[in-house]
RNA sequence: GCGGGUGUGGCGGAAUUGGCAGACGCACUAGACUUAGGAUCUAGCGGAGUGAUCUGUGCAGGUUCAAGUCCUGUCACCCGCACCA
């Protein structure tokens, strides 16, 4: 009989969802897990193998959990604000909330088509009133905390997106939605002081179970670094001019000083520059680099020597040029270094350009050729010198520093604060008003949520301005304090916002009261597992590590780090092996395999293909390598007969794969672990028969990768209730090893022979045992042995001259 | 430049962490059943050789009874950050 596997899959999807099977419970005496996928954004492409792929392996657990007897929250939702949803609705004029809900409406059929354990009970939508409600109600929060800040400063622009973007989202100097350059522009712009917390984001990985390279990423973007501030007097003012070093101890191999160009002392002291026009010059001339640019021309050291003033090195009095360079960034440190060409390698390339100086202090290097960057023995530094330890000599000259008040221990971060307003219309409203008399006041709390009004024309305006500045009837309103006529904030939030706290909305997904529920919080917090893609761990993972220590910090979270474990899928690559792209044609369309081939090939391929972790590229012909894997095991019908007990001929067999499945899909080798049951039913169809309860055993460690194959089998043979809830076999590890074995042996480290012995054999029986074996005697033949060598159950060596 | 990772058949990838290299799947070859097959089944499948056997995990050395795995050097590719003081 053929395997109807359209009609086989739609049935069960239904009785799932008819008996709730997937339901997190709030109540329960069972242990909990709580396994978190990052939601998507649906996205008017629909879905991409990609996703199903990134939801398959904690899909994978969660429904083992279940059959281990946990009651295990696996919820999804959307995070649906952002930038293409609108770009979409300007261009086709339909509004933004019609698109995302048509476009909700996809994923979820697209995802419940795959059969997914989702709860459907518990999907948010970051878009919904009573979700972003919230979201407003955290920023509020944050701006009583003090965690909100308007500044005017240089900030990442996208002229093409006509949008201010955080550092997080200009990595490389392209901005992260449409790739173009990035400019900077001097704007008014809303912050998280997200760097208060760099310290905590730093410490709380300690105690995380992130894969290596995730944590490592994140210490790399916080950016840590010790050292210490100096002030250095600038001649003939009362100036101070403060610099970032992490190696004091250089302090006597300073020969010039640098500022970035838009330092701004050197606006404080124009009128007294001698070269103010050789400045300005300079400075428009880095003003319309790129960063690209600026990058590319790392070795190629510009800058204006500032004419008229001249630090003073505090600890030796000497007096030492000042320039301005863009090799300085004015967004790290104070925005001026001193310089010490000796031992840092840029500093040696501008001194060699500028013809500077050039002091050793350190010895070990050839000063004559490059920076020596290493440890040494100190010279030319007077208290300092003979000292040989880097950390030695580096306490010692802050200590002289602080003695004469001139310089401190430092710690700096290359984390920057979070730029936070959009000036878009697709996005939360920033809750607060701009009032003549009080300033910038927060809505009430009893307003949320603060509404996103209709508008007409959702293009920002060219001045870089959101849409709702247009709207009067949003922007006049009254000063919540005062009373008195005020203009509303018309900037919207990132769509970073509401993705920073979803998995707490999950807990209590319709709670009126509260973001979520106390007790339910401590029942079903931290996240147990947490996988997504490497991508987001500068960003999502980042941004909201950072919203919920916050939260904890003000008690209404009862846990400070979200998410216990972390790991992250690879990439699916097209055919061709490059990424997927549109613009490429080489997507992959999730419908289309479920549609030819059925839900339970396309989510046992996308597992199978490679290990979890890394990129493996789509092949369409191994594909129906797993159609023919799901087939054969239909077929097992066939060949059932009846018994509960293990046969003889396969018992070993099924404890061994029941031990490795289990141990696979706990470390995310799913493609082992489908390889075992395909080993397994290979040989079951050697054997050429099964017992009913063997084949339910089967079925059962098919069911997180193949439910609905797996569901009909269990149905056809009988077995009580859904399978989906039916309980996770279990091995015996004495059962789990033949009673004799096959073990190889070598002469010289050649093997020549393989012999079949007791599992326990002594050393001595299984020596005696490869002795006898004919082959072995023809190459001992007129030979002494040396040594001999059993490993138990591994392999017999021996060495014979 | 700094940090991390990866190099294994025609392809995707395994290898209990030092113990039979190539599990499992794809592709391919031969055969069976078919009017036919992009269906199914059987057998084969790293390379060389009729064979016993030799050889083989990017490259060159080394340690070991034994190396894909450990050590030294080297090359290539991928990812992240990047003038971070």
């Amino acid at each position: 009989m053929k395997y109807d596997f359209s009609a086989v899959e739609q049935k069960w999807q239904k009785k799932w969802e008819d008996e709730g099977v997937f339901h997190a419970q709030d109540n329960s005496d069972k242990p909990k897990f709580y396994g978190l996928v990052e939601f998507p954004y649906p996205s008017g492409a629909g879905m991409h193998v990609g996703h199903i792929k990134a939801y398959s392996g904690l899909e994978v657990i969660s429904r083992k959990r279940r059959m281990q007897g946990y009651n295990v929250l696996f919820p999804i939702g959307f995070d649906a604000y952002g930038l293409p949803t609108e770009n979409y609705a300007i261009k086709t004029g339909i509004h933004p909330r019609k698109v995302t809900d048509m476009n909700i409406e996809k994923f979820s059929s697209q995802l419940k088509k795959v059969g997914f354990s989702f709860d459907w009970t518990r999907v948010v939508d970051t878009t919904e009133e009573s979700y972003y409600k919230w979201t407003q109600w955290i920023f509020l929060k944050m701006f009583e905390n003090g965690l909100v800040f308007r500044d005017k400063t240089l900030v990442n622009y996208c002229p093409s997106c006509k949008v201010v973007l955080s550092n997080e989202d200009s990595q490389g100097g392209k901005c992260d939605i449409c790739h173009s350059d990035i400019v900077q522009k001097s704007k008014d712009v809303w912050y998280l002081r997200i760097t208060e917390y760099a310290d905590k984001l730093l410490q709380g990985l300690d105690k995380v179970d992130y894969l290596p390279n995730i944590k490592l990423q994140q210490v790399n973007w916080i950016g840590k670094s010790t050292g210490a501030f100096v002030n250095f007097e600038i001649d003939g003012t009362d100036e101070k001019m403060k610099i970032y070093t992490t190696r004091p101890d250089t302090l006597f191999g300073v020969t010039f000083m640098v500022m970035a160009p838009e330092h701004p002392l050197i606006d404080k002291y124009a009128d007294k520059i001698g070269n103010m026009d050789e400045i300005e010059a300079y400075r428009a001339e880095c003003a319309k680099k790129t960063e690209f640019e600026r990058t590319q021309l790392v070795k190629d050291k510009t800058g204006v020597c500032i004419d008229g003033f001249e630090a003073i090195n505090p600890v030796n009095g000497k007096k030492i040029p000042i320039y301005i360079s863009d090799y300085v960034m004015m967004g790290y440190g104070t925005g001026a270094i001193m310089a010490v060409p000796a031992h840092d390698q840029r500093d040696y390339e501008f001194a060699k350009k500028f013809g500077i100086d050039i002091i050793e202090v350190i010895k070990g290097g050839d000063i004559s050729v490059e920076a020596y960057t290493g440890d040494g023995e100190m010279v030319n530094s007077d208290f300092l010198n003979g000292f040989t330890k880097k950390a030695e000599s580096i306490e010692k000259m802050v200590e002289v520093l602080q003695e004469k008040g001139v310089g401190e221990k430092g710690v700096q971060y290359k984390m920057k604060d979070w730029a936070f307003n959009r000036q878009r219309y697709w996005g939360e409203p920033i809750p607060v008003v701009h009032c003549e008399k009080c300033g910038i006041v927060p809505v009430p709390y009893e307003e949320l949520p603060l509404r996103l009004p209709e508008v007409d024309n959702f293009q920002p305006g060219s001045d870089g301005e959101s849409p709702l500045a247009k709207i009067d009837s949003f922007v006049n309103c009254s000063c919540p304090k005062c009373g008195a006529p005020a203009k509303r904030e018309t900037d919207t939030m990132p769509q970073w916002a509401g993705s920073s706290w979803y998995f707490l909305r999950y807990i209590d997904p319709h709670n009126t009261e509260a973001f979520a529920d106390m007790d339910k919080l401590k029942y079903w917090g931290p996240i147990d597992w947490y996988n997504g893609g490497m991508e987001h761990v500068t960003r999502h993972l980042i941004y909201s590590r950072f919203w919920h220590k916050f939260l904890y910090d003000i008690g209404v979270v009862p846990f400070d780090e979200p998410y216990s474990k972390r790991t992250a899928q690879g990439l699916i690559l097209g055919p061709d092996g490059e990424k997927m792209s549109k613009s490429k044609g080489n997507v992959v369309d999730p419908n289309e395999v479920v549609d030819a081939l059925g839900a339970d090939v396309l989510r046992t391929y996308v597992l199978f293909m490679g290990d979890y972790e890394k990129a493996a590229p789509w092949s369409e012909s191994s594909v129906k390598g797993c159609k023919r894997f799901i087939d054969r095991i239909w077929n097992l019908l066939e060949i059932v007969k009846d018994g509960e007990d293990y046969s003889k001929e396969l018992e070993t067999s099924f404890h061994k794969t029941i031990k490795k499945v289990s141990e696979d899909i706990e470390n995310m080798k799913f493609n082992t672990a489908i390889a075992t049951l395909m080993t397994l039913l290979n040989e079951i169809y050697e054997v050429g028969s099964i017992t009913k309860g063997e084949l339910k055993t089967f079925v059962k460690l098919l069911d997180p990768f193949a439910p609905h194959v797996a569901e009909e089998v269990w149905a056809q043979l009988g077995g009580e209730g859904l399978l989906a809830v039916a309980q996770w076999p279990e091995f015996d590890e004495a059962k789990t090893v033949d009673a004799t074995i096959e073990v190889p042996v070598q002469i010289c480290g050649k093997l020549r022979a393989t012999i079949t012995i007791a599992k326990d054999s002594s050393a001595e029986d299984a020596i005696a045992a490869a002795k006898a074996d004919a082959k072995v005697q023809e190459f001992l033949d007129g030979k002494n042995i040396i040594k001999e060598i059993y490993v138990p159950g591994k392999i017999i060596n021996i060495v014979a001259k």
